[in-house]
DNA sequence: GTTGTTTTTGCAAGCGCTTGCGTGAAATTT
DNA sequence: AAATTTCACGCAAGCGCTTGCAAAAACAAC
């Protein structure tokens, strides 16, 4: 049973309310007496109950970390929230949704069962828009990262993943390839959606027909990849060089040329998605679109701590920037 | 604003005292009434302040889970822990503290100022043993992941490294190779100096001589590994097989390996150590020693909110064992 | 109808903190 | 020296919930 207030002011014969003001930096204690209590506190160590003080302002300096299915460059995210967030005296609660909706919204209670101050919500399909929307009204304050709630006034921050998609294909179409193939997740993403749009307008900027066949759709995970590389090679009708827009997807398909008895870059140059240590570790190691994941954290933690805060809402949108960032596995063959 | 107990009791023409009782399943309310009150419950969706509720009843129902560097191995092992966690009614509190001694001393705090119910600490040098171990009697209830605090009586659970060692070395003797040496980080952390036994153990019951040099202690980075590989190719004394106790080492070693136009596992066998994507990914695929992350995150919440629960944390000890996973690149050479 | 027992319900104190208001003393003004 | 302002401090209510205790209601037994 830790100390209480009350025990700190009897220790220093004064009254609750004066050690409560000297503790919080509060004007209203003179000097003498706040130096005496200061000296006890520090003496035994006390903290605080921050059960209790949270009830008595309304404030319990809590956020919680709403991610759909903790990936590892989620988990980058999150630490960098984190780290943020605990310099702002904030705690974060993790809240893994594993993509199901009942358990999002039940996190989204949290905002109000736990009086959470607020909450970050990390990727996700955003099905659960309207779980949001209705969770905002009555819950409270919110950014999104990575995802997008088109009519929702939220604050959000995320990548540019066209201007990611846009890069990628440039550089390919730059060093002179024209058949360029994009291996992707489901179009229905929001993520993927975007980099798919990135990649149709550099090619089109290069005057390129979009070649159907080239966009190969597939459920973004390593077999996906292999499979996405089969499907062409059967049709016999091979690409140059290949965006990727996962990690993992490039994983597979790298498994496939290899298979195919092809060299990368030779044969094919490639362009993947995201500065993971699985792109690094590929052999050779991948040309990437690095997108600025420590950054993303960090402008999530400012931007809710800010709305809690009381800045306004709306018009908070930030868009960082991805960057290039040159592998092995794009070198152009007229080098 | 929202509701309050107050309100629900208005509303159902009842005591506040009812409302609770009703709402938390306890005897004393009448059938009728408690069917009243859930169901305008249910029709304003009243959540109870958990602030208000956890000061009353001196129990928050949140675990702090700190852990050292959130690397990916953790992050499987918080996965896990929130999973189970959250099915019993807790949520986590994510704290990383960068190994830095400060940091953990205030996450620590935690327990007392925000009254977390326990912590689970994950992996970290346990140069913070008598920081726990203060943090413990002035605080609470603990459980340890992944590491030792020798003296303390502290509920732990972690994976046999010894064995996961034993098994590595074991599998490549037993294919009849006898020059193994072993990749590792510093010796002087817990998790490395177990499998470092086992390694010996297992070549000890083979009757081999420890060679001093087929011990290569280095800082665990990737440039670690190749330069390990580099220092034996100096020395111009080769093993047959490799004992890689991290995932990024033997990307190292391996770039290494190709470098000097070896082959794998022609003409070096290797084991790796944790079943972690990058271990799939390399080529070829690693045989590795693969640890139950899941299992250990499970057990870790299982006996925190045992511990909670009043049950004696004395001889609460669980040590998982690890498996091994054959992939390609151990596959023995005179197949 | 009275008494006794059990169940349902309300009252009020308490969890540990904050804060508006009031009081008396010290400091400032005239 | 009196009147005024300032400041330090204590009192007590309140944040939203739980719970022991007592009152009231319901039921059973005689």
């Amino acid at each position: 049973m830790p100390l209480t207030l009350k025990d700190i002011a009897r220790m220093a014969g004064v009254a609750e309310s004066t050690v409560s003001r000297a503790i919080n930096n509060k004007p209203g204690v003179g000097e003498e007496t706040r130096k005496k209590i200061m000296e006890i506190v520090r003496q035994y160590n006390y903290q605080p109950n921050q059960l209790a003080r949270g009830l008595a302002i309304k404030e319990t300096r809590m956020l919680a970390l709403i991610v759909a299915d903790l990936s590892p460059a989620d988990y980058q995210i999150i630490k960098s929230i984190e780290a943020y967030a605990n310099e702002q005296g904030y705690n974060c609660l993790i809240c893994n949704t594993d993509n199901n909706l009942q358990k999002e919204e039940a996190y989204l209670q949290l905002l109000s069962s736990r009086r959470v101050d607020g909450a970050v919500i990390i990727g996700g399909d955003l099905a659960n828009i309207n779980i949001i929307n209705t969770a905002l009204n009555k819950n409270g304050l919110m950014v999104l990262v990575n995802c997008l709630a088109e009519e929702l006034l939220i604050p959000t921050v995320l990548v540019d993943n066209a201007q990611g998609g846009y890069l990628a294909a440039s550089h390919l179409l730059q060093q002179g390839l024209k058949k360029i193939a994009i291996v992707m997740g489901s179009s229905k993403e929001f993520l993927e959606s975007e980099k798919l749009a990135g990649y149709l307008q550099a090619l089109a900027e290069y005057g390129l027909e979009v070649e159907e066949r080239y966009i190969l759709e597939t459920d973004g995970s390593r077999e996906g990849g292999y499979e996405g590389f089969i499907r062409l090679l059967e049709q016999g009708d091979l690409p140059e060089a290949f965006f990727v827009t996962r990690d993992i997807l490039a994983v597979g398909l790298i498994d496939a040329i290899k298979m195919g008895g092809y060299l990368i870059p030779e044969d094919f140059s490639i362009v993947g998605y995201g500065e993971s240590i699985i792109s690094s570790v590929i052999n050779p190691p991948l040309t990437v679109v690095a997108e600025p994941l420590e950054e993303l954290g960090r402008y999530a933690a400012k931007y809710i701590i800010e709305v809690i805060n009381g800045r306004n809402p709306e018009e908070m949108i930030k868009v960082l920037e991805p960057v290039l960032k040159i592998g092995e596995s794009s070198v152009s063959r007229t080098e």
